[in-house]
DNA sequence: GCCATTCTGTCAATGCATTGACAGAGATCG
DNA sequence: CGATCTCTGTCAATGCATTGACAGAATGGC
């Protein structure tokens, strides 16, 4: 095996990230589609089942700890919960620690909500990762944590 | 090695797909940073990108094939090139063989923006890269690949 | 020639995502 | 107490992305 010239070093990365690219459109399509009956997004998904996790759920998370654990911004996350929040799906209180600070929290009905899609967000991990073993995902999602910590020094 | 139960199989997929839901934002939004001085998003990137490759530049490519390449909307895809083309980065002519189709070209001026693009994407591609070697991108692509058919099918 | 299909474009609605700027309320520190 | 910083929310602009619906022009089959 001879070094790989420049070119074709570029030429790898191009594909690995138009890949990426096709996958997160199909992913958003395909994912909001898989939730049509309930009317959910990807991003609302998102949101939800961060709120949904054990350690989460009691007590909700705060606005900043949602964006830095989802990594959007501000305005984009308060658009969002803001269309949960219509929905009665979460509830936004204040902090008792700090008034500045509100907790975002599912309320019984978002719980509930969530209960429902697991079923269809299972369908959709089956069939879109028909094609990777278990040890394939497990390897891809590490190959993603360090393309992440990249993405964000870059 | 027991089986997985089908609890640690949803995680794992789970965990899957919000690194890449994570990966796929700051793609876009490190990737559009990345080419701040010519003003072009990574949409744009791809678009530009598509049309630049040697066995296209010449003849371009129909709206068709864009979009199938692309596999976005018509919609979507129809206001990129209204930009594009708005800035004189490409042009859409008449297909000779067939009417009804326009081929989608790049300008003088597209390619030569692209080619300018060529050293901060390189260096886009490096930063983010960083953690991957050229096995591990290779790998990577391969399970981006294989994901991607999954998603189509889903 | 006529009809159906294809290719493209557009209009409209909705939602995601960014940035910059401004504001208010609460916390913190001197 | 007063200045500063933090957390949140909002307004505005821009761009990406989907869907559904309608239209016009060109092609192809019969």
């Amino acid at each position: 095996m001879s070094e790989p010239t420049d070119q074709a070093t570029f030429e790898r990365a191009n594909r690995l990230f138009f890949r990426l690219y096709q996958c997160a459109n199909l992913l958003h399509k395909n994912g909001t589609r898989a939730l049509d009956a309930f009317g959910t997004t990807t991003q609302q998904w998102a949101v939800i089942g961060a709120l949904a996790r054990p350690q989460v759920r009691a007590e909700g998370m705060t606005v900043k700890d949602l964006m830095a654990y989802l990594m959007v911004s501000r305005q984009n996350l308060s658009a969002v919960l803001d269309r949960l929040e219509t929905r009665d799906w979460l509830e936004r209180v204040r902090d008792v620690a700090d008034g500045r600070s509100r907790r975002v929290r599912l309320t019984e009905s978002g719980i509930a909500n969530w209960t429902a899609m697991q079923a269809p967000i299972a369908a959709f991990y089956a069939a879109s990762l028909n094609h990777l073993t278990g040890a394939d995902q497990s390897e891809f999602a590490t190959l993603l944590e360090r393309l992440r910590k990249g993405l964000d020094a870059a």
